[in-house]
DNA sequence: ACATACATGTAAATAGTTACATGATTTC
DNA sequence: GAAATCATGTAACTATTTACATGTATGT
């Protein structure tokens, strides 16, 4: 899966801007997906001149003009095409809990801004996502679902860091305390 | 966090080759952390050149020689800054959750393929994670702490999986079958 | 005056994976 | 006889991010 399949099955969603796609990545997909302009408009580019989309340029007023783009029926079933063959691949790569195999070589202050940076970066991710599913009108089934999937995952998450915080702290403490005395 | 710091943090847990270090990410770093050979041996390369590991080479009996790399003082001083300056980053990237999504698209049995095979994953994972908090003796307290976070978030997914898949797949069946009666 | 939002696009730099090359030993 | 494990390393390829370039309009 890279930002033309992505791409495609944002179109495939509706119509959109480059600008658009990037949003909706930045918004509503941002807890499984990322991507940059560097490689949506390019990606945009070569879709077209594959024929899987097409675009108009709609000129607004006090605002740039923009380029619109659509699915076409080849794209439609090409992006199909994907949706059955694709090698579903998931990857977690988090420094966080990397630094924290190390705590016991951190001072205690540091440890502790770390836990709470990790934990107001749940809250955050799970506000979104609460936000959305319950604004947003014109979810598909499976885009509930996927919402529910971060939901679910950070609260458990956020409990785990509200219960552990602080023994882990205390822990690393009292090893190091030996030594002190 | 590149993989010349990985490198760095796992030779300040104890002297390794290569391979081990790749071994390490395969087993018990695999839910937060990966990395190939392609990436490893020229970081040790260049962490030997800049002085912050050394090597001797180990001859054994039936095996290939190995270089065994230690971390040097200077090293531990470098990763000691990097524990204190690195801004810890997130990523989650999963194509399943992508894919469900436009489950709408999929015929049944394809929602129902990617659904088990995402439960098996995580299955699996959970499976490693809780082997190795179990029989492992020689954890840091951060490593029990990542191992719990692993545990944690999947458990909770796991369940989410085994409560929604069924109704997901019918919820869409139903807003399939208008068109069929 | 400065930052942010809107809007498109390119190019350089970064980083990583995959495949290849080599070779012994062990297991199925 | 084939595949897996141990062991190191290089090179090509792939993909993505970051920075740059350009310009209007709005908000602080």
């Amino acid at each position: 899966m890279n930002t033309n399949h992505l791409c495609l099955g944002i179109l495939s969603l509706g119509d959109a801007s480059g600008y658009e796609i990037k949003k909706a990545f930045e918004e509503t997909f941002s807890h499984f997906q990322a991507t940059s302009f560097g490689s949506i408009y390019p990606a945009l580019a070569k879709l077209t001149e594959q024929g899987l989309v097409s675009f108009h340029e709609e000129t607004q007023e006090k605002r740039p003009t923009k380029k619109v783009f659509t699915i076409t029926q080849e794209g439609q079933a090409h992006f199909y095409q994907t949706l059955l063959k694709a090698e579903p691949t998931e990857q977690y790569r988090s420094d966080f809990l990397f630094l924290m195999m190390f705590a016991h070589l951190m001072p205690r202050e540091h440890i502790e801004a770390l836990l709470n940076k990790q934990t107001d970066h749940l809250k955050m991710e799970l506000g979104i996502l609460e936000r959305i599913i319950t604004e947003c009108q014109t979810l598909t089934p499976g885009m509930r679902f996927t919402l529910e999937y971060g939901i679910i995952g950070n609260r458990a998450l956020l409990e785990l860091m509200q219960q552990r915080s602080m023994p882990l702290i205390e822990e690393i403490d009292a090893a190091r305390s030996p030594q002190a005395l």
